[in-house]
This record gives C-alpha cells, sequence and structure tokens, in this order.
DNA sequence: CAGTATCCGGTGCGATACTG
DNA sequence: CAGTATCGCACCGGATACTG
C-alpha cells in the first residue's frame, strides 16, 4: 500500500505527446508485423503477405496508408528474369523506428518466450551484441533511474 | 532501382518471434496510451479516461486484460481522506517495456512534431539525458549498423 | 505476381444509462 | 469514483473473385 497521491494528470498533452502521435502513424498490429517484415528485408507483397499471414486486401491498405504516411516506400529493382518487379523498403522515417522494433522483439523474448532470443543482434561492423535500451554515455540505464521533466521551451 | 534479389521470407517464424508475440500482448492504440500514463505515473481510472478520452467500458476491458498479461496490477493507496482508493501501476514486465514506450515517444518528437520534445528524459540520479536506441558499449548504434542472423541455438 | 473489387459476418467502439 | 450493462452502428477482417 502506497500513501503518496498518485500523479492526476499527464505532463503532456495527447496532442504534444510523440508516443501518442507515434500510434496514429503505427496504430495497429498488422502495422507492427510490416514494418516487422521490411526490417528483415522481406521486400514482396506476396512474401509478407505468406510470412505474417495478412489477407490481401488489408495488406494492399496497409501499405498503401504507410506510404501515404512516409514509413515505406515502393522500389523497383531486378529479379532473375527480365522483368523488372517492385517491393517496398523502409525509408529513413521507417528506419528510425528500427530501435522501436528491437526493443519489442527483445521485450517479447523475454517476457513471452522461455527468455532466449531466435536472433543474435550483432553490430555488422565488429560482430559485437547489441542491445535496446536507454541510453547514457557508458550503457543501458535502468528505467527506474528515468527522470522526466517538461521541456524548457515546448508548450505541453 | 537495387539490382540484387531481396530476402523472400522472414528469419524468424511468428511464432518464435519476439516483436511478433509482444504484438499480441499490446496490440492496440489503447493499450499503449494505458501504458503510457501508467508510466506518467496516472494511476487512477477516471485519470486516465479523462487524459487519453477513452470510453469508460473499454478503459475498464483494456486494464482488465493488461492485469491478465501481467503488464500492471492493481494497487491500494490513501489520498487525503479517510477512504482507501486503488490505481494500477506497471508490473516489472510492464517496466521492461519503457525502453520502447521512450523510443516511439522520441520518434514521435522527431518525425511527427516540429522535433522537439516536450518532455526532457534524465538520469534522475546524475541529470544527464537519456535517449532510446541500440546500445554497443560506449554510445548508441545507428540501425545501418546492425546485423541479425538466427541464434546458435534457438529453432524459428 | 501484385494488386483492386466486392461482400458478408463479427468485433468492438463509443454513447448512454445504471450500480456499489 | 470506479466501474458494469446494454446497444446500435461502423469498421475491419477474411474469403472470393477479378484484372493488368
Amino acid at each position: 500500500m502506497s500513501d503518496t497521491d498518485p500523479i492526476r494528470t499527464s505532463p503532456v498533452s495527447m496532442e504534444n505527446c510523440g508516443a501518442a502521435l507515434a500510434m496514429t502513424v503505427v496504430p495497429d498490429r498488422w502495422t507492427w508485423l510490416i514494418l516487422r517484415e521490411l526490417f528483415y528485408g522481406v521486400a514482396r507483397f506476396a512474401d509478407i503477405q505468406d510470412d505474417i499471414g495478412i489477407p490481401k486486401s488489408v495488406l494492399s491498405g496497409r501499405l498503401a496508408t504507410m506510404v501515404d504516411t512516409g514509413l515505406i516506400q515502393k522500389e523497383a529493382y531486378r529479379d532473375g528474369t527480365a522483368r523488372t518487379r517492385h517491393g517496398y523498403v523502409l525509408t529513413q522515417k521507417g528506419r528510425d523506428l528500427v530501435p522501436v522494433i528491437v526493443a519489442l522483439m527483445q521485450w517479447g523474448d523475454k517476457h513471452l518466450k522461455d527468455g532466449t532470443a531466435t536472433l543474435d543482434l550483432t553490430d555488422r561492423r565488429t560482430g559485437t551484441p547489441v542491445k535496446a535500451g536507454l541510453v547514457l554515455e557508458g550503457g543501458i540505464l535502468p528505467a527506474r533511474r528515468l527522470a522526466f521533466a517538461p521541456a524548457a521551451h515546448g508548450d505541453n
């Protein structure tokens, strides 16, 4: 039993909260799963469909809005044949979500599985293992040490 | 125009992917917004409702399943009055999602606003600014340097 | 292969009203 | 204050069929 009054209202309004805004751009499960596919480098419509089991019509719609919101873009490429095909790739804006995806993945590995990862994430340069987390120089900051205060300039 | 064949299938199946599993536990916008409130320390039913504008019945349902999935728990506390009230707090499992929330928030601040944060996140011990990201010792690893390979032990 | 079109059934959202 | 109950309607998911 705690004996202090809890906070009664969020320090940041919905319109000014990056997290809340982010939810409008990545609002549902399918969108996350598609991002995960593109993160893995799976680019083609039918391949994404097969991997995550999404109906074509839904995939079609999601891809369109993700292009609209600037998360992804269409890109042409050549496969073995003469025919030009095209797939989807993350934009920079989409790539900036990679830390979120990785954090989510590692959270799921820890709490929703036996704790073992199925994927080893490393620095492609040095091979050093990589983790997602809160960063200070020199290491990961535990969540409990995180403090927050309204920014000096912004209006909340 | 890229000229290499893209990856045709995800290196990790849906059942073994922590990210995909995580989406089953935090499947929608409301759940994320509730997590955000609890992250801020807003604990009471009506306060959460007011902040994020969720219908009571929906909030009721979400809180129940979040308790079920172990993200949050009910906690009694004393307010000014004699009456015992109760609110919701993150469990350890829920708190482990903080890096995801922070990463999301900073992504939203960067891409969905003018680029300025409304909240300054710092180490509560030292006051040093905090960021979410991919971590190697000594700093943040850019997403482009991230490599992945199936884990040695796991079945994918 | 990469979609669009159509349709139907269920979920679940959100409003309102009610209860301890 | 903290929910539960009820309910109509919209939207979404998924199946199927069709097109370039």
